[in-house]
DNA sequence: AACAATACTGACCAAACGGTCAAGTTTTTT
DNA sequence: AAAAAACTTGACCGTTTGGTCAGTATTGTT
């Protein structure tokens, strides 16, 4: 009992705080990229010393690895969203309304893997090789079979899904454009809405599926 | 004759240097970002000593601010393809024709414009709210009176406006994942006509127009 | 040919950075 | 209670970076 409680204290102190480190990091990197982010500061979000954050990851290296591993996982399971026992338009219904979903709760994290993109993977290559190439491929069979079945329009699966991708992103990534033309104002409940169901119903008519 | 030669010729090399400088920093800006990027290396890529760069160009801000002025010039140039004249079809169909040439011509300005705005924009800011907002109010305006003309389905504008930016510019910042999923290969141009032909058959079609 | 203006460059420097470390404190185990 | 393990931190250090500068070379002007 007592040594039930004892180790999970620790477990608790060491993970609470490389969480709070990460969630500092995640919107530093985001804000100023990898090599604009500076240990110093991330401490500073963190409200730690700088020794204290290089006592839990060995350099800023590490951080930035666990920031953008979270958010790939984060991803891989909006991915599961893509349920295609569901049929076209309930599939990607749900996979757009989560994706969306995402973007408005985690922008830093869209940012973050946005720019590792941007950079040429440094980090994430092996996971685009692997789990992204592999959860694609499987998706791109199975809109195609909906095609072939005459449930949807004939377009390149491939790029229905980049739309899908770019299009709820760019909500996230592009959050300070949008909201400069927005008068300055984050987007409301009602214009997050109001997002959605414009995405999902270009997208979806546009591919021969209509939203009801 | 000689006075204007001579002139010109003066003019020609500053410019010439400068323009080298500009091509090379684009290209390290767009890989590294802004604080990655150091004047060493756009040296190096412009095959010029560090030094005469610095001749050209006081500080690194300022020839990343030339990049970003110079693209934001070309994509109002391409802005000016969206002719609300045309009427709906031809307007949107011509637009994202040629901000998906733009795409693939300028991956890096596509890039380096991207991380500006993740980061909040500290450079271009002036020109979101100034001519960029006005350039989009317009469009909005126009496309809202499609809507209540009946020439196209009743879509917020400004979301098919993002929609259209999202979608193209993802096949530059987002090449090399795209990339990775295409076997490591770029895009022949056949896959780059099948992407905008995905793109606009989509949209068109999502909005309430037909491609032909 | 003499002069002036522009272009070029190696060597240098102060500042900022990622990371280390020794010396402490607190917590856990025995 | 005392030993061990984990945590905390100010001070420090080698390296890298943006930027300078003095001196040279080249080009243009008279």
């Amino acid at each position: 009992m007592k040594d039930n409680t004892v180790s999970f204290q620790k477990f608790a102190k060491r993970s609470q705080n490389q969480k709070i480190i990460l969630n500092a990091a995640e919107k530093v990197f985001a804000e100023a990229g990898f090599a604009g982010a500076t240990t110093q500061l991330i401490a500073d979000v963190a409200n730690l010393p700088k020794a204290n954050v290089h006592y839990y990851f060995k350099t800023k290296q590490d951080i930035y690895r666990q920031v953008v591993y979270n958010i790939f996982d984060i991803w891989m399971e909006a991915a599961s969203a893509f349920d295609t026992e569901l049929g076209p338009r309930e599939a990607l219904s749900r996979y757009i309304d989560k994706k969306m979903d995402l973007a408005r709760s985690h922008p830093y994290g869209s940012k973050v893997w946005a720019s590792e993109i941007i950079q040429g993977a440094p980090i994430i290559q092996d996971y685009l090789e692997g789990q992204l190439k592999e959860w694609s491929k499987d998706r791109c069979m199975h809109i195609q079979r909906w095609i072939d079945n005459g449930e949807m329009d004939k377009i390149d699966p491939e790029h229905l899904l980049y739309m899908i991708w770019s299009t709820t992103q760019h909500y996230a990534d592009f959050a300070h454009q949008i909201e400069t033309l927005n008068s300055g104002k984050p987007f409301s409940d009602l214009q997050w809405q109001t997002a959605k169901v414009s995405v999902k119903t270009i997208i979806l008519k546009g591919v021969g599926l209509s939203l009801t």
